[in-house]
DNA sequence: AACTTTGTGAACCGGTCGGTCCAGAATAAG
DNA sequence: CTTATTCTGGACCGACCGGTTCACAAAGTT
């Protein structure tokens, strides 16, 4: 009956999420999300409700994807140090990348929204939450099978390497120089010797 | 001759500097900087030149305020260790003041405007420069003391301690809890051990 | 074909943005 | 005093902001 949607939901959401993403909130207006998704404003509104509601919503399917994708980094096998170093390895990799540098929607967010928007915070923080659970999970799966020792903190070294991450992140912004991150990486990770 | 100006320059840039680090660039608008200077838009153009002009004085002011407290935090002839550990700490107690948890303006800045601004990234770079400098000579001051083992990189260790330090505040943001800044402070410490 | 329902583009809304300008007030020198 | 100089508040600028509305096009149903 009704006339069928010509934009694909999800994908106009990842593309939203790029503009975010590369752009922060503020600093993107209506006219860059339009086009990136290539959606009318008229469309936009009815299938997003605002620019606001919007960036909930890219927070949302970031905090999914990246999440589940560190998921299974931690969980492949390795071992929990060789795990966690290829998790900062592909932490480098994307920051060098040319146009890649965007850091972590969700650090990004915290940095610049989380103080005045509390809609945000909150997504921000469970999101946080899950990864925190990630690696604690990881360190104790270590621990279980005897590459950490049983006594460490398997929570106080979660919230370690997230914000060991975040920081490395910030550092890439404004100094994209692999050595300078490999140096970071090296040293947060010899917490495991 | 002239008229003199009815206001102090230092201390209008002060205020500036405030709002910038409290709101972001993007969210401050030219309003939010007169009403908290005290100055006429027209006294505020003549005097600082333009909104970005005024958050470039920002930059280099905060990074000369904050990278001179920095150094007499960590040469203030307490072990390195604790020397560090008490930056940590001030670090944790002004997120947990309230209203007081604006992170670092530097950090802030890398990560809103870095890519986007190089003249702001200019100024990140070159007081981050400084802070790992003040780091390393720290951690130089250790080791000829004998309090860290001689054979640790400490140009990496410098660089760690850096990044450790703008991944608290951004978890700060996120989740200003201070069971969790502890937990990652005296993870981020137990390095020196 | 007619009809209903929904998506679409474009025009439009008031408000605010960063930035400019100018008439006049305030000051110091003579 | 007058005069020269500079600072100041407020009006004003065009542009763009996020958001709304609406006439019309397009599709499914019958």
């Amino acid at each position: 009956m009704p006339r069928p949607r010509e934009f694909d939901l999800d994908m106009a959401l990842d593309q939203a999420m790029q503009v975010f993403w590369a752009k922060g909130y503020e600093a993107t207006s209506l006219g860059d999300l339009t086009d990136a998704m290539g959606v009318s404003r008229s469309s936009f509104y009815q299938a997003f409700g605002s620019k606001h509601d919007l960036y909930l919503s890219a927070l949302d399917r970031y905090g999914d994807l990246s999440v589940s994708r560190l998921e299974t980094q931690l969980d492949c096998g390795a071992t929990v140090r060789n795990a966690i170093a290829s998790v900062f390895d592909a932490l480098i990799d994307r920051a060098m990348a040319p146009d890649g540098n965007c850091g972590c929607l969700l650090g990004n967010t915290a940095v610049e929204r989380a103080r005045h928007d509390p809609e945000a915070q909150v997504r921000v923080t469970a999101a946080l939450d899950r990864i925190e659970r990630a690696y604690r999970e990881a360190v104790q799966r270590g621990q279980a099978r005897g590459e950490i020792a049983a006594d460490r903190d398997a929570g106080a070294l979660a919230r370690y390497f997230v914000s060991s991450a975040n920081g490395l992140q910030v550092i890439a912004k404004a100094r994209p120089d692999r050595q300078v991150l490999e140096d970071i990486k090296q040293t947060v990770l010899s917490i495991l010797h």
